[in-house]
DNA sequence: GTCCATGCAAATTGTTTGCACCCGG
DNA sequence: CCGGGTGCAAACAATTTGCATGGAC
């Protein structure tokens, strides 16, 4: 989906709910889409807050959250219990490893995985609907400047 | 490791520390042991109170943190962000299934899933060092009384 | 003009800490 | 007695909400 889709798509969800389309809210999701990492409302805002510092945080919050319900993006909470948005991709789920060094996220998808994870679930009586998997650990970079 | 046990290690490690003993800390570890469940901190503090309503929220919490530097607890957040605390148990890692409408915690190990993550790592230039998987659904309990 | 959006400030929630008093050794 | 333990209350941090004002249609 390119970032002209999502925001047409969100175009659309606004309509639909009757709200209003403002030009605070359309920077803030702008920002939002031309970033692909994965971000906190606190990032997100001091980013805008550079450009514009007009813009509120709790601007930004609502957007995010509007973002979150409209299902192009999705909160996530890793081990440091922020909460991070992220871009919503066309391809569906996946999974992420996080640099403990650097911080730095990456992501992935493992059939495999999944497959036994359905197993493993089937063996306890459980019908699985969703999950959560990160791993940690440290990229190649932090590896090699190990102190 | 029977309770009697993680008792004496925690009398130790107490001991080596300088710390001293009192009821209150002792009411609340037995509480906590007899348990084994995972629970959170205001969890295990209503349980507490039943029984000795003079104990504060606090000395169950400092008890719990204790509990977790020693290495008889692990704290654990799930997706609803709480803290809850869990008893080691003798088998190092497993992983966790939760009953999205009962809540119901259930543990497994797969190691074969954690040959996998180990692969798909390599594949992404990143050492793992731990990782959180926890799989949602419906335990059998759940699925036959569904609404 | 009518509502929704904004952004400040304040409420909330879960967790953690400061401190005066208590109590075990 | 002394030094750590307790428990209240208050600090904290992240998130969420109330409300008066402003702006889009």
């Amino acid at each position: 989906m390119t970032i002209k889709e999502k925001k047409e798509r969100l175009r659309r969800f606004i309509k639909e709910k009757g709200l209003k389309a403002t030009w605070q809210r359309d920077f803030v999701v702008d920002t939002f889409f031309k970033t692909n990492i994965h971000l906190t409302a606190e990032e997100l805002y001091l980013k805008v807050r550079k450009k514009k510092p007009e813009i509120g945080f709790t601007t930004v919050w609502r957007a995010l959250k509007l973002l979150s319900q409209t299902g192009l993006a999705t909160e996530r909470v890793f081990v440091d219990g922020l909460t991070r948005y992220e871009q919503t991709t066309i391809d569906g789920h996946h999974d992420h490893i996080i640099c403990l060094n650097c911080g730095r996220i990456a992501e992935f998808e493992n059939k495999k995985i999944e497959n036994l994870q359905r197993l493993v679930a089937n063996e306890l009586d459980f019908e699985v609907v969703s999950h959560r998997m990160e791993l940690y650990g440290y990229c190649k970079e932090c590896r090699n400047n190990k102190t």
